[in-house]
DNA sequence: CCCGGATGTTAGCGAGCGTTAACGTGATGA
DNA sequence: TCATCACGTTAACGCTCGCTAACATCCGGG
């Protein structure tokens, strides 16, 4: 009934395939002719879709940041307190890391080789999305320095992107036992920003 | 006197500039002029030190999984107990990924660029390096499983790897304090691996 | 029936890239 | 003095790649 149905799903195909090629071989690693190939048209068939390879890359990175910075902005606005916020943001953090997988790969690699235009874009959705999370971190520990806690947000986000050097293979935890594992990695990590906490491990001087 | 030292001086002044421009626009991205420019010669004078492209990338990211390996081993022995190794594991791979930026990100982005003899050398070398990790981290938190163990191995590597996503502008910390903080956050998130850690933050259900 | 749009195809252009070839040059040492 | 070697240059080759042009096929609606 919808004629722009099957595009959209063809679209979308594309997408996730380029995004899935992109994260594993790099933007200027792979050909227009290996992504058309992918979802089973060959090359120069992709820019009835598409206005160019860049452009795909672009509305993989504007989406990732996009929703990203939503669904965090969504989250943080349903909870009570900014301990419980902080609780969403890293819950919502690792869906993203662990369902998408490449485009996480690539929001963090391949920026660069966006127009301009497209990257003031992206960079601003993610410093907003910082932005939530500094925000956030700052209230649950209020001694945190601005800079610390900047840098600390920073840190979170490698480790909970660090899902994709696990090769996929039986050497990683199942997803929930891999979500759990990583969100207490991450609130274990945060509670270093607490000058009252206990020290647990050596001190070898320093 | 050594006729050698000039050229290996330009060997190594060729390889820093190559693994700057390699972190910042990724292997592909790069030319082989742009890397002659950066040294003050041009494009193909640089056949006169490497084979070719790839062997540059080749001979950085061998020599950065091997000092990260022997450097890990040294530090592991020269300690006393498991704490203080793990300790010691932290501040080694905090140096690297202060101080050798460009290497640290070419370390686990262009990987899949080698030949495959210097990928396999490559991945044996980051292998025993997570294994050496992975044995402290187990004798520190004996009631982690393996797969926790090494999951949280790459997780504390993405953590202390985040540096260079901080552009280093005023807005990251000095040189020291950045280190101290990295190396709290990281003892902190191992902590999670001790299942007899109280619980310090919100748990709104799971 | 056939027009037109959506969606492919193949052929080929033009640019950029890694690499090689051929040549220059200045220091060194017999 | 001059052969040699280290180190660099420019020109050019061949290949790949993104993209366009031109043409084919299917298909719904007047």
């Amino acid at each position: 009934m919808n004629p722009t149905k099957t595009v959209e799903n063809r679209r979308e195909q594309i997408l996730r395939e380029a995004a899935r090629l992109f994260a594993e071989r790099g933007f200027h690693g792979v050909g227009v002719d290996e992504i058309g190939a992918a979802v089973g048209i060959s090359g120069p068939g992709l820019y009835r879709h598409f206005a160019g390879k860049d452009a795909m890359l672009a509305e993989l990175l504007v989406g990732i940041s996009g929703r990203l910075l939503s669904a965090g902005r969504m989250r943080v606005a349903e909870t009570a307190d900014p301990a419980q916020a902080l609780d969403a943001l890293i819950r919502g953090h690792i869906d993203f890391a662990i369902d998408d997988r490449p485009l996480i790969t690539l929001h963090d690699r391949e920026l660069d080789r966006l127009r301009d235009s497209d990257r003031k874009l992206v960079r601003q959705l993610q410093r907003q999305y910082v932005e939530e999370w500094v925000g956030v971190v700052r209230r649950v520990y209020p001694d945190a320095t601005e800079l610390e806690a900047r840098a600390a947000v920073h840190a979170v986000f490698g480790l909970l992107n660090s899902t994709p050097h696990l090769g996929a293979g039986g050497r990683a935890p199942d997803r929930t036992a891999m979500a759990a594992l990583l969100h207490r990695l991450a609130l274990g990590a945060l509670e270093a920003l607490d000058p009252g906490r206990p020290w647990t491990a050596v001190r070898t001087d320093g």
